[in-house]
DNA sequence: AAGATGCTGTAAGCCAGCTTACAGTAAGGG
DNA sequence: CCCTTACTGTAAGCTGGCTTACAGCATCTT
């Protein structure tokens, strides 16, 4: 059986490479392990779901996850994709505990550790610095949602999703042979998904622009061949 | 010609009131009013442009102002009404300061004071407990982006009007003889604005609604006559 | 009083993109 | 290996709500 201290500085390990506590005081870590879980996922899990109460964050240590939008008649929206490094879940929900309205799946292998707001929140309360640190990180996903709101009302659909290949060229884009892999294996209705539009429509414009050679495929991952005509396509 | 003592406690007064510095301690009042300016402005006039650098928080005292996005062909989008007690500006801008794509324009005669995002950001640094609070409005701020974001994708323009004038009756409402009065003067165009749709379209729904006698209006203020019906067309 | 400016009301026409429908293809699993 | 399930591709039709266009009012200005 292994001992305390090495479970403990496994924990600690864990909290390495999360931006949010970079340049914490070993100490601190120590102290901040000690609430903190690890969990694995598979594939296609759900980690948590619409109405599960909102009192715990994550931290992604390895694989990549979704944060879906699911309206009550089954319609989606994936708000955002969160890689490892990244914090998800609600820091700040209402003062009533309401429960989350979004859910969160893996969509690779995805390990995290976790840890519950309350207790995170406690733990700041003594950390100016990582109190306004917290700030920043709503911040962030503050700009992120208004972006989104942009996006939705006044861009069409074609210019959404040319957007979306662009950005993801951006954050995810690896070189290939052909020009630049987006490693991340994405149907054509998550697509959908992430631009607020049907897979029907998706489908025909991806088509579109896999004609116009902008765009290929391979093993089920994008490839952009032409971005300087991907980026024309960005513009309304 | 006043004393210093006496413009210093002028702008103590103008902390309270601000739900952010509630049971704030009064010599960090004190301190923190030696950052603060008061400003008035008039109905309709702007207090931030798109554009504007985004190095200031304001704290509503008087009056009502409204935030709303320009996008690059004049359309707009008003994301909030801010009432009195009330923060807007942009607390935590991008790494780069990147300048706000909102414009804060004046609903009401306004009264407000204002401080700089780094002196605000430094003073907090030094006293956790108002950094998590300012983590909380930031907060706030997300999930109200959240269900502006909900309403745009998921509900249709009569359904989203609906809804505004049920949260305007239960947050800027006063009851009167007809029902509950909207105290707040909007031009359809503003009302537009706010549903994300557009003038001609508003007036046709709110005729309607006025000829089935849900709604009317008075001295340039809509007037909730059946709140009964005006609930039931919230629903999709 | 006349003119300018901005708000309200109404209506015809149009179109992006959602719906519906179906066929073909890949892939996972027992 | 077959069978089931899920994904892709295509197309006809419909429709919510945006566009465009005007006319009548209400303020405000000088």
């Amino acid at each position: 059986m292994r001992s305390k201290d090495e479970l403990r500085s496994k924990a600690f390990w864990c909290l390495l490479g999360i931006n949010l506590f970079e340049n914490l005081r070993p100490e601190d870590m120590q102290e901040l392990s000690r609430y903190t879980q690890n969990r694995k996922y598979q594939r296609g899990e759900m980690i948590y779901l619409p109405g599960d109460p909102a009192t715990t964050v994550y931290f992604l240590k390895k694989g990549r996850v979704k944060l879906v939008y699911l309206d009550e008649h089954g319609r989606k929206l994936t708000l955002a994709i969160c890689r490892p490094g990244q914090p998800f879940g609600e820091l700040m929900p209402d003062e009533d505990h309401k429960r989350s309205r979004f859910m969160a799946q893996a969509l690779e292998d995805v390990e995290l550790c976790l840890i519950g707001r309350d207790e995170l929140i406690r733990f700041a309360q003594e950390r100016p610095h990582l109190s306004l640190r917290l700030a920043k990180w709503v911040g962030q996903q503050l700009r992120e949602m208004e972006s989104k709101l942009e996006d939705l009302i006044f861009r069409d659909v074609p210019v959404r999703l040319a957007r979306l290949l662009e950005r993801l060229a951006r954050e995810e884009g690896v070189p290939a042979t052909e020009g630049i892999e987006i490693s991340l294996k994405l149907t054509n209705r998550e697509i959908a998904d992430l631009i607020g539009s049907t897979r029907e429509t998706t489908t025909v414009l991806l088509s579109q622009l896999r004609r116009s050679g902008v765009i290929t495929k391979r093993h089920g991952r994008f490839i952009i061949t032409d971005l300087e005509g991907l980026k024309q396509r960005c513009a309304n």
